[in-house]
DNA sequence: AACACGTCATTAATTATCCTAATAGTGGTA
DNA sequence: TACCACTATTAGGATAATTAATGACGTGTT
């Protein structure tokens, strides 16, 4: 039973007529005929008095039509409903990122990205490192962007860029005043760390212990912002990457100095959904994020 | 776009299988997986996402689906509508008779037809003689019942009886208490007659000019009961069918008297729409009216 | 009443569509 | 990583839809 036979009856019944209700279908009058007479068989019932010029709806036909109208009402209704979606979703682009590079990054491409597709609509969510991945898996982000991104079966990565790592102390710590500072002069220092499940943490850890230093960890939290309070009040040093103590650094609330410690860097990237397709306006926002910025050192 | 495709996402979305969709559907799995993909072909849309086990309908797939059962709901209710008016229609005979045989001969024959055809509705109108025709024209009255029948091209002859003329008088009129009378003792006599534009007029008129016969008409009427009262109150005498003054006969309320007037009878007949075929239970009360009745003389 | 005209039904051949079986590809899981 | 269950793909044969041509019929006209 498809549809176009319920609106070619219905076409038929308001002409008054096959052959017109045909044209208006763009279908030959004797298709017109036999699909008619094939709705009316697997109905099992008379829908048109065909004996008559020009021809009538039986009392069942003309209910009948009246239902087909309903029905074909509400299947262009749904059709609409679902063109209207379609737009909606396809001009949005839901981001989930990291809290340390969320709105830094956003700040900076969302104008140039507003600018070329002005109707486009982006949705920015600051989560921790493993809900953005998870919102990525879940289908809740188009993208994800985040710090040691790992490729997994599922989750296709773009890397974006390698932040450098330096030591943030506070401003009357013995560091502070120092040009730069080499790994081996953190030995036995009080630190403020990453939580140990964090990559960036292992990653820290792991140069920290090639080059034979040790640290005091006296306290650990799941973001930078915290660490930096913490520095603040000079419970210890820390290592963080630069682009997420530029501000401090510039009104000297904090003490940020070039680490010597090769290989330590910050990798940010973004994750989408492997295998799916990316839509168009998702693909653009992506190629923003991979853009240098203009005011970037 | 057929309904089917539609019954079938609608299971796949409710089972959330493509697998069990199919089955219940009883088409193979490949089936299930081409219709959907056409299906979204034809909605340039995503509806499902199968990229997750078990697969979930997108955000545009899930109000579609919803207006599809919607959709699916009506047309059901659209069929099952269908059916209540067929079974109601093809349980009706629409009856249309003249005045002076319809109460008559339904009172006969209603009773044996609806012991056999119980569920059977009989709806029984009657009208002045030219309606009865333009009622089963118009496809109003399924049957007609009338006399002097005239077949043409939309309308089939069924003859069901020829009645006697008789004629009919006061009881104190001086020809009431004959025996029979002949033609010619009518001449001058004072006459109620039909109205002229009945046939039933035209076959009297032509009866009597044939034997040279001339009344006085007093007063015309379009139908028997009046003229029967015309003739109540000795107004004048009449020529009408038998079976419609056998009451009053009885009673002696009216004189009636054979009259010698060869070929002078009413004929009755069944009168319906040429081609169309009869349902089942019109055709039986057609056969109920031509059987001949028990207690008839 | 016979005719002509417009309309619908029927037919047969072509074309498009749908369906199935077999097979390849993919997501979840031990 | 391999396996399992599920879905996509492919090619073919069956089914259905469509059309042009033709026949049947209702309607208005002469």
């Amino acid at each position: 039973m498809n549809l176009e036979t319920l609106k070619l009856y219905c076409d038929v019944v308001r002409l008054r007529s096959f052959s017109r209700g045909a044209a208006a279908n763009t279908v030959s009058q004797s298709a017109a005929s036999q699909a008619i007479q094939q709705l009316e068989a697997e109905l099992d019932a008379v829908l048109l008095d065909r004996s008559r010029r020009p021809l009538l709806p039986t009392e069942q036909g003309q209910a009948f039509y009246d239902s087909c109208r309903t029905l074909l009402q509400g299947w262009e209704k749904a059709r609409a409903e679902l063109a209207a979606a379609r737009e909606r979703v396809e001009g949005t682009v839901r981001v989930a990122a990291i809290y340390s590079v969320g709105l830094h990054d956003m700040s900076r491409h969302m104008q140039p990205f507003m600018a070329a597709y002005p109707q486009a609509r982006v949705l920015l969510e600051c989560l921790h490192p493993h809900k953005v991945v998870e919102a990525v898996l879940e289908d809740e982000a188009d993208v994800g962007i985040l710090s040691y991104p790992a490729a997994t079966r599922a989750l296709t990565v773009l890397p974006l860029r390698m932040e450098p790592m330096v030591l943030v102390a506070h401003p009357a710590h013995r560091l502070a005043r120092r040009r730069s500072v080499a790994a081996s002069e953190l030995q036995g220092e009080k630190f403020v760390a990453f939580d140990r499940d964090l990559a960036i943490r292992k990653a820290i850890d792991r140069a920290l212990k090639q080059h034979g230093v040790r640290v005091e960890v006296v306290m650990e939290f799941d973001n930078v912002e915290t660490i930096k309070q913490a520095i603040g009040i000079n419970a210890g040093v820390s290592i963080l990457p630069r682009p997420t103590v530029l501000n401090e650094s510039g009104m000297r609330t904090l003490a940020v100095t070039p680490l010597t410690l090769p290989g330590l860097v910050r990798p940010i990237g973004i994750i989408h959904r492997r295998g799916r397709r990316l839509t168009p306006v998702v693909a653009r926002f992506i190629e923003q994020l991979q853009k240098p910025v203009d005011g970037a050192p």
